[in-house]
Order: structure tokens, then sequence, then C-alpha cells
DNA sequence: GAAATGCTTAGCCATGTCGCTAACTATTTG
DNA sequence: CAAATAGTTAGCGACATGGCTAAGCATTTC
């Protein structure tokens, strides 16, 4: 049932998140794609600081980018996403099930009990 | 629409998610409370190593835990995991909504274009 | 073709992360 | 109470991360 999760993905993916400059991109390109200095502009930071959040983004293939002319275009990548949402889903799951399967217990030991009583 | 995430709170869940042995230890902890010890036993590493990451973990908010006698004992935590998964969820729920609008501006183009046809 | 634009590279610094060992404290257990 | 058990603290070293400035390299644009 477990599905099978690239852990150096993984780790990219989560490294990538944690970090609000790289959010934000992210969530910037949500609305399409964008160039270096489009993506740039909102943040107070030096360009070449801001340009190793991108390829932090782009190396974790969370996004991709490409050169037209002088400008680079960059956009977003949807199966990272999904697999991080995936595996959060997936812990979740699990650890509902323990749950259900704690519930179940506990209301099958109060009918045993009920059964059992004098 | 946009649900308003904490920050910093996301930064620490998912630099608590960027790791394979913080992964391991979430992904246990789904099956029920453990101790140290438990926790530790699968992981080639010395225990303050090990120790270093669960407190990751418990600062992030994602586990808590409990000393009971020398013993402290580790139970995940619900909240976390919920907001980074929606946190991601509502990221792809952004992109979808735009490459749905895509494909809407697209298909009327069509239509004014076979309307506009000689 | 000179100048502006848009990115890129190189290199520095401060701080954070991840592993280790050694030594210590607190709680059972024999 | 002595010894084993279960964590804990302190401190070190290697390397990663996130910011900066200065300088360089293509590609328009005037």
């Amino acid at each position: 049932m477990a599905k099978h999760f690239d852990t150096q993905a993984l780790d990219r993916y989560f490294a990538a998140m944690a970090d609000p400059t790289r959010r934000a991109v992210l969530e910037r390109l949500t609305q399409g794609p964008a160039s270096v200095s489009e993506l740039h502009a909102p943040h107070a930071m030096a360009l070449p600081s801001f340009l190793r959040h991108l390829r932090v983004l782009e190396e974790g293939g969370l996004i991709a980018t490409e050169k037209q002319g002088r400008v680079r275009m960059a956009r977003i990548e949807a199966r990272p996403v999904r697999a991080a949402e995936d595996w959060l889903a997936q812990l979740r799951r699990q650890w509902e099930t323990r749950l259900d399967r704690l519930d179940a217990l506990s209301e099958a030991l109060e009918q045993t009990a009920k059964g059992d009583a004098p």
C-alpha cells in the first residue's frame, strides 16, 4: 500500500519549501511563468542572492527555467509538489488508520466487558 | 479564500521534514508512541546526534514528548502535518485553477475563431 | 558600435546543521 | 548501595546556507 518515495528528492523538495522567499516564488509562479527580474522585484535582496534561491528550486525540480535571449523565464513544475503532498497525506492516513484501529479496539473491549460482566 | 499560514511555523515544519531520519521517526510514530531508545534503535547514529533530530521535531511542534521516570516517550502531533499538507494543497489548487482558466480561455478563443471565420 | 539591460560568476563572511566523543545526571534494578 | 539503564549536556569539526559586493558576459536598443 505504502508508496515508495525518492528519499533524496523529498529532502530537496522539503528543503526548498523551508524558506519564505522560495515559497513566495512558488506562489507567484502558480499564476503563470515569469522572468527572473519579475520574480525578483518584490524581494528586498540582491539579485545574486535571489538567483541562488531560484537555483535551489530548480535543482529540486520544483521549477523549470529556460533562457530566451537575455531573459530567463521560469515556470512551476507539478510533480514534486504532488510528491511532497502525497508523502504528507500518506503520513496522515497511516496515523488516522491507527487511530481508527484504536477506536475499534476500545469499542471491542467495551463490548467484551459488557458480555463478561457478572 | 487563501488561508493565512504562519511563515516561521512553515519554515520549521518543512525544514523538519527535509531530513530522512526525521521523516522516518514521524512514520514510526504514526504507529503509536515510542521511547527515545526505541526510536533511536533503527538508526546507525550516536544517541546525542539522534536526540538533536528529536529536538528539531519537537521545536517544530511536529511531535510532543514527556518524561516518565528515566524514559522519555514521544508521540506525533497532528496540526503541523496538516498545516504543511494544506499549504501544498493550496499551492496546487491555485495552480490548477490557473490551468483551468487557461483551458477555458483557449476553448473560448477556439469558439471565437470559428464564429469569426470567413 | 556604444550603452543599457538582464543575468551570471567569483569570492567573502556569518550563521546554522549534522555528525562525533567524552563526561555527566537521574532512575531503576540486583 | 552498586551497577546497569536511559537520557542529557558540552563542545568540537566539516560542511551547507543565506546574505553581500564587485566584476563579467551576453543580448537588445539607440
